[in-house]
DNA sequence: CGACGTTGTAGCAACGTTGTAAATAGGGAA
DNA sequence: TTCCCTATTTACAACGTTGCTACAACGTCG
């Protein structure tokens, strides 16, 4: 039992394929008895339109790539839920690819990706520098989403993270902490580097000392790597009564060390967050965190590849390489302030 | 600038099209110097198969959907990405489809992919009833992840949902609980019939009595609904001493609003969830939880599509209806026996 | 020396769709 | 009546790929 084609439909209804296809496609001058037909017919063979071959025919394929480190991250969860609902809008279906955030896989992910599978791509990488977007073929409109360290000519849809990081920081120099520490520095991360200028900026504003040993690196940006950062300072002979952290996930790892060594938070330490995950509001205590705008990321990222990709298709001017700022807010919480 | 096809790369190559193709396929007859030109000449152009052509060439399409509530769900990331990778090893591409749990757009998932999209589909139903099966055409390959209270003849793979269920609220009788209250009643969810299943008999083996008031519906598997069911099970004259809820999100919620009350976990209310998802190792206190093998129902419920796709491409009889069971362990933290 | 098998190559058709252009029908104007 | 215009429909080709089949070249064997 095929599935019903438009040859099927085309018989049934007594008319050529070309007709169907017409009123498939919304054409106008059709004759109404003709339409009427069709369209019973239609629905009679249950005609669902092959998706591949219209797309062979029209050259585009009604697919966009999402190529994040990976899904169980809830982050990268929340954010691809809501991409896939803004490429729905425009008639996309999202491929997701995860690369473990390792330079190789992202690499495999960006050249894999021939432009026959897809019309687009968003991109979320970790450890992707310049050079491997050098050889990269240029035919399939690519956005960057979260942090682009690297110089290159791609859009690029991200908030401000200096900025984010700085009023994180600021924070806790507000409320009167004095000795901050900061978790997540990395080599290969564009993200970590931003928000470590961020942090040592209001460091500086609060007239607040660098002080190396507070400033604690990772391998990666997961619970168990937070919590041994966490773990760390608190083993320092003066221990920093605040922190913050690149993002939740190293956050509330520091939350269960601190938990562990009968710290209290946030009176004996604050903590501060970055990503406002579903997780972070229910956390005990619940945690402050940077809390960006991950819907209109979702959606300035799809709009962004969709302008693109309608450039390409008029043979228009490049416009110049975009590069959107969404906005974010300081999500103040029980970690830094306490039952209120 | 278009992309490479066949007939570039056979023009470059000096050979046939046909020539070219075979290389490709691995075709074993082919000169070993015309293998060796066709391949610089593959190098040469970057050539990448058009994937959609191919597949209208050979029926297939490449793509198994994979539908389920929300990817921001913890359980449902975790799952998917695991499902990404099994998929993948297979050839597969994933295609995700967010049904926010809602019967009509589980349904609409169902009917809308016709088999020209897809070469078969992964659900994880909240809503679906056997009606909504009924009228289905069935040329996709289909399999059930999670539960199917319906009784449909479609191939599904779980873990023992009762056994389960039975196994976390005897943990709680086995430390000594005696009033213990379950949290994720729902009249509509597969799963939440079979928990509760569970739970009652674990009660009834344990030689507790069943109260109704100790049984709370939820409507949502949120960890806001959780907070709320059991900030109304605090409120009862006689408090629980133990909860087993329905997922690790209700738990999660739950552990928050006993906070919140400053009841002790587990001193005054031990709590256990259901799922294992990442976040529950590290909350505060850590949370005693069933561990699905989510691996394992993943690479079952794709080898599972494989197996029916292989069938209806031979024409063979097609087996049973298969019902994988997976295993699962009770994964004992701080929430029922404290800091060890 | 011819029949035959093995190895290698290529032409053709078809998958289901749509753009282009040509064909048809029905009016009304010349 | 003839011709042109508009409204509608259709045939055909093409998108890039691969299965089928034909065929060529080359040995091998009787």
């Amino acid at each position: 039992m095929r599935a019903a084609t438009l040859k099927d439909v085309a018989e049934l209804a007594g008319v050529s394929v070309k007709t169907v296809s017409n009123v498939v496609n919304g054409y106008a001058f059709v004759k109404p008895e003709n339409r009427r037909k069709v369209e019973a017919a239609l629905i009679a063979t249950g005609y669902r339109p092959n998706i591949g071959a219209r797309n062979l025919r029209r050259g585009k394929t009604g697919f966009i790539a999402l190529v994040l480190p990976e899904l169980s991250i809830p982050y990268f969860g929340e954010l691809a839920g809501l991409i896939i609902t803004a490429a729905q809008a425009h008639g996309w279906n999202v491929l997701i690819e995860q690369t473990q955030g390792t330079r190789d896989r992202e690499r495999t992910a960006l050249t894999s990706m021939g432009p026959h599978m897809i019309d687009g791509a968003i991109l979320s990488p970790e450890a992707l520098s310049a050079e491997d977007f050098a050889d990269l073929d240029s035919r399939v409109p690519l956005v960057m989403v979260g942090e682009h360290a690297v110089d290159v000519p791609i859009d690029h849809v991200a908030i401000d993270n200096v900025l984010a990081a700085r009023t994180a920081v600021g924070h806790l120099a507000t409320i009167g902490r004095r000795r901050i520490a900061a978790i997540g520095r990395n080599p290969t991360r564009g993200t970590a580097a931003l928000r470590l200028e961020g942090y040592r900026a209001a460091l500086g504003e609060a007239g607040l000392p660098q002080d190396d040993e507070l400033d604690v690196p990772v391998r990666e940006y997961h619970r168990g790597e937070g919590a041994r950062a966490m773990s760390h300072l608190l083993d320092l002979p003066e221990r920093p009564d605040a922190v913050f952290c690149f993002n939740d996930l190293l956050a509330i790892g520091a939350l269960r060390a601190a938990a562990d060594r009968g710290v209290r938070v946030p009176e004996d330490l604050a903590i501060v967050g970055f990503d406002n995950t579903e997780e972070s509001a229910y956390s005990v205590p619940s945690l402050t965190t940077i809390a960006p705008d991950k819907r209109a990321i979702a959606e300035a990222a799809v709009s962004l590849i969709h302008a693109r990709s309608a450039e390409a298709a008029e043979n228009a001017t490049p416009f110049d390489v975009e590069d959107v700022q969404t906005p974010f807010a300081l999500e103040i919480r029980e970690s830094t302030i306490g039952r209120t």
